[in-house]
RNA sequence: CGCGGGGUGGAGCAGCCCGGUAGCUCGUCAGGCUCAUAACCUGAAGGUCGCAGGUUCAAAUCCUGCUCCCGCAA
């Protein structure tokens, strides 16, 4: 089939590179705009972007979708479908409106569960056994389409968004052949979302991402995996020269009990407002990650001592 | 000219502000202890303190330049 595809993040690079496995003509890759990232913000191209150019496929980077003359430019590539994958833009009718089959778009969440921009760490806070990723028809409704395809993947309890995630992208990246093949043909079943079980994903704002040691254990684990790597749940360590921030980026729930925020033993336990949560992975400011005992060896949080 | 952190034995760090014999945890090696062990005890090896220059009787430490690495505004 002649495609479009629209996506930005590592996410939707797997989506893509099955589409092209599969055969399909890519007619135009969209993504968001290069921006500033890294050291020295540099204008850095997105994953999905780079992934295109280094395939020799055409990119478009708008601002905006809905300026007319995109509008008009995505009207006249003459599409079958489009695929939309971890965009990060809202899209008018006109467009969803303009390949001949339509516009499907590959979600991470088992629908209408966690609806919107962050499904995968929203799944995990909330700590979800199951999540999933399923296509849908594409509808002016925020992640409200019909779905056509699922598969179901377990969170596991060492998983972070980033280990989620990267299942997730594959597993998406394994339905979207046989759906679009099935679409094609005629086959494909579409069924509408159910109206009850409806929840919408926020954005995660950085405030939220603070350790509240108060919490009981079972909430700030999830709390700590489902934000790793990005955008990280952290808290402030005290050192000689004053607090610390240490970004927490794997844990587990453990027995044991203190004050909130009470360092329990030498190897980062720390008490919570009910139970106990171990740091197997942290990262203090200006470093990179280190595993537990990396940290601890040139970073002591030792027994006694309490957390803000 | 975005902001910030850092380069010290194999790993992770302290020491630098207030120059004066290179320190800590782990690992490695040897010996001991133990039914046994990734546990414990004793000892040892291993570093031109990123590079270059400057100041000084003396520089890991102060000054200048360079270089490499890392984090942040998802």
């Amino acid at each position: 089939m002649r495609l479009a595809f629209l996506g930005t993040p590592d996410f939707a690079v797997h989506s893509l590179a099955a589409l092209l496995e599969a055969g399909h003509e890519i007619a135009c890759v969209y993504s968001q705009p290069p921006a500033p990232r890294g050291r020295g913000q540099t204008l850095q191209p997105s994953p999905v972007h780079a992934f295109a150019e280094s395939r020799g496929l055409p990119v478009r980077t708008p601002v905006s979708m809905k300026a007319e003359d995109e509008i008009a430019a995505f009207e006249a590539l003459d599409l079958d479908a489009a695929v939309v994958v971890a965009f990060g833009q809202i899209l008018v009718q006109r467009v969803l409106d303009a390949p001949r089959l339509g516009c499907f778009n590959v979600h991470a969440s088992l629908l209408p569960r966690w609806r919107g921009a962050a499904p995968i760490q929203r799944a995990m806070m909330a700590g979800d056994a199951v999540t999933g990723v399923q296509v849908m028809r594409m509808s002016l409704g925020l992640d409200e389409g019909a779905v056509i395809a699922t598969e179901a993947v377990r969170i596991d309890p060492l998983d972070t968004a980033a280990t989620l995630g990267a299942r997730l992208a594959e597993a998406g990246a394994r339905l979207l052949p046989p759906t679009l093949a099935a679409i094609e043909a005629g086959t494909a079943v579409e069924t509408p979302q159910a109206a009850e079980g409806v929840t919408y994903a926020k954005k995660i704002k950085p405030a939220e991402a603070r350790i509240d040691w108060s919490r009981p254990a079972r909430e700030i684990d999830l709390h700590i995996r489902g934000l790793s790597p990005f955008p990280g749940a952290w808290f402030d360590a005290p050192s000689a020269k004053g607090p610390v921030r240490v970004k927490a980026l794997l844990s587990a729930v453990e027995d044991g009990s203190g004050p909130a925020g009470a360092i329990l033993d030498d190897a980062l336990l720390i008490a919570c407002g009910e139970g106990a949560v171990r740091l197997l992975r942290a990262q203090r400011e200006g470093k990179s990650a280190q595993e537990a005992g990396e940290f601890t060896r040139g970073f002591p949080l030792p027994a006694g001592s309490v957390l803000a």
